[in-house]
DNA sequence: TCTTTCAATTTGGTATGACAAAAATGCAGA
DNA sequence: TCTGCATTTTTGTCATACCAAATTGAAAGA
């Protein structure tokens, strides 16, 4: 039985005012980082009901086109990568709470940074080298500070987001900090911890500056692994 | 200058009614497939307003746990990775409106299946190179049907997305070939551009079947990069 | 003149009631 | 039992009202 997918059927009044504000902020109109006029303005201006303004307006924060904080007049987001993934973390953050589901969005993580140790292997250039040079001498100094280890930790890695000069790629992993920083923080952290990470990302390093992806990939999947079985034990999950 | 991540501040009376119906979905006293109840009837055991009613359902279906379509009662979704991918399509249509989006897309599904052929060529197992072979084979049979070779061709770069036994990684090949297809449709189809498309996939099949990882991501590069370069003629992009 | 304070005003969050149109329901007839 | 229609529910939308919080602007203080 396949799915039909009949959309619409009937369109309603809401998602004429989400079209609507979508081309003005698009178009520029509805500037960005200022807020949507008040409901009753809306309202007025559109003959529409507050009912269906605040649809509307609930429909628009759903997707990312304006941050609406409870009291706060919505305003329209910067539009752009951040927003769309930021926009997404409520569903994900359902996803982590199935069976499994921080242990599949981890491998899907380690899968995805293996793709990119590769890639920064083959590709990196000066620019990249340095910077995760300059971010592996801040992890290292940061050793006996479990907290800025922390920080510093996940800029090294920002910056194999950074190596393939994709806009996606850089808020997926604001996302994966955001996602499993719950739990990651709740793994112990000692300067023991710490320097087996340093370590790990220091070979890392290395073999993207030898331009050997195999042992890139290798070096990145034991420290995923390694940093796994640390998180792994904040859990019920085998 | 730092975001302060300050959530809630004054929370809302619908996150209530949204987390409530979000245990209730999730320890099954509202069944999967049934319809929630009418909103009368929810305002009236909750003691809220049916403004807060709807505002809560209109949540819970952008949060993909309910099917909310226009005149008919929402309907509780089946839980799991496809619904929350589906549910984040709107932010992703978005996304491929933006400058250079449907390329940034685009790329990083080649990084992500160059990172699948690759694990493929490693651990595939007999059960999957079955798969494959049979996807294979009608690929080759579909080569002088269009829409059948489209088919089948998805169909094969959809085990690849299986083998890894990961619940994420499928609906993610359904999110791609959704999100893609629109463009991808558009692409010149004739059995001349689907034989060389064929062979390529033989080509990745093979190098899946010697182990060989690296012959398998440079076959499936050569492919994508052949896709795309198909694909990009439907846009002014460079 | 610039900053701070506080009261008045605006605005968002919620409740209530109403009505048209579409969907669900139940009954009568085949 | 199945089908078609009339009845009842239910959703989509509107209008209005009230409270509490945010915004604004004027008065007081430095």
């Amino acid at each position: 039985m396949t799915e039909e997918r009949i959309r619409d059927a009937h369109t309603r009044a809401a998602d004429n005012l989400v079209s609507i504000f979508e081309r003005q902020i698009i178009d520029g109109t509805l500037a960005v980082g200022k807020p949507l006029p008040p409901e009753r303005e809306i309202m007025q201006s559109f003959g529409v009901s507050r009912t269906v303004v605040r649809e509307a307006v609930q429909a628009l924060s759903a997707k990312g086109l304006v941050e609406a904080r409870p009291r706060f007049r919505p305003v329209v987001r910067t539009p752009g990568y951040d927003a769309a993934i930021e926009a997404v973390g409520s569903v994900v953050n359902r996803l982590l709470t199935v069976p499994g589901g921080v242990r599949n969005l981890f491998e899907l993580r380690i899968m995805m940074e293996a793709a990119l140790v590769r890639d920064a292997a083959l590709h990196a250039d000066k620019n990249h080298v340095a910077r995760m040079k300059q971010a592996l001498a801040d992890n290292e100094a940061a050793i006996s500070d479990s907290q800025r280890f922390f920080d510093t930790d996940i800029a090294f890695h920002r910056v194999l987001y950074e190596v393939p000069d994709n806009p996606v790629l850089p808020p997926i992993h604001q996302a994966y900090t955001d996602w499993l920083s719950s739990h990651w923080t709740r793994m112990p952290r000692d300067p023991e911890h710490n320097h087996v990470n340093y370590r790990a990302h220091s070979r890392i390093f290395e073999s993207i500056l030898f331009r050997d992806p195999d042992a890139a990939e290798l070096a990145l999947r034991d420290h995923l692994d390694y940093a796994w079985n640390q998180v792994r034990q904040t859990f019920a999950e085998p």
